[in-house]
DNA sequence: ACTTTTGGGGAACGATCGTTCTTGACTGAT
DNA sequence: ATCAGTCAAGAACGATCGTTCCCCAAAAGT
């Protein structure tokens, strides 16, 4: 019973990682939200709870839909150089976003990205059989890189110079 | 002539350093700014111009009294395990922030914590005799370790598996 | 002593923030 | 045909945002 919706929840939570994904989260206006997402005010209240509800189904389907499969394409890595150009390509914005920003502040997030982070850690130690600090490192090491906008030959030249590791 | 400041222009500016490197631009209000450094909102005003005019000395501030003597420190390393400690563990929360954050939303931003991060590279090319891409990348993979809050291992893990570089 | 200049105190501005309310349109079940 | 329940449209809420105004206090120059 009752009226149909009128939009694509699907749709409107990529979306919400787009706009999320651009600029930080104080940047992003619930207006912009309605306006971009095309649905209404009270459809983004009745469906999310609020704009933070919103905000965390977001980061969820972020790390969903683009940190699950990044972790089963590293399965398939053999060596540091595949790793970092896999995930320092990766679109992660949200992701980075989330850990600089939003976690120092809202506790619920820091648990979120840590837990994205840790097993992408162990993605990386699995298939290349090293230790997990040394994942972590270059799970670090490639959003260092990333972050940097991955300048030309950086990347490169990091692997270059490290051992085969395993 | 005039009535004499009854605050520290320099210890203001230090203690907006401090907040704007805690939280992103848009969680510091104007009152957390006048309530925290001590300084009437007509003077903040008077002196910076705007929030944003009080960020931009504070960041360039923050580079100049937090970058620079890492860059001179820089100068003395000679090898990749000094340059990953020293750059990772300098208090770098403002320019992290500044290059997620706002340098995105804020031309004036990016080109200052890009001068500041190619002035860290070349030091660390100097230092070690290396190719600026190469540190490049040593400075991401730094920053990537800060941003994750240097997870115990990883940055002596990945030293150990760097060639001497030089 | 008087003027001039600058800084601090505090209220107030319009704009925008996230959120909620009211109303009416739509649709499936009775 | 009627009812119940969901959604959309849009105005409006109080709170907070960055910024400005007015007034008086304090100190330097004449």
């Amino acid at each position: 019973m009752g009226r149909r919706r009128a939009f694509d929840e699907d749709e409107v939570v990529r979306a919400a990682v787009g706009l999320f994904g651009g600029r930080a989260y104080d940047g992003v206006s619930v207006d912009d939200l309605v306006t971009h997402l095309g649905l209404h005010r009270n459809s983004l209240y009745k469906t999310f709870g609020s704009k933070r509800g919103l905000y965390l189904v977001a980061l969820r389907r972020h790390l969903a839909d683009d940190l699950r499969p990044l972790a089963e394409k590293l399965a398939a890595a053999t060596d540091s150089a595949t790793v970092l150009r896999l995930v320092s390509s990766a679109d992660l914005g949200l992701l980075l976003l989330a850990v600089v920003e939003r976690a120092p502040a809202d506790e619920e997030v820091a648990a979120e990205v840590t837990a994205a982070l840790a097993s992408l850690d162990q993605a990386i130690a699995d298939a290349l059989g090293i230790s997990t600090e040394l994942a972590a490192a270059l799970t670090a090491a490639a959003l260092g890189l990333r972050l940097r906008g991955n300048p030309d030959g950086a990347a490169v030249a990091l692997t270059q110079h490290l051992d085969p590791l395993n």
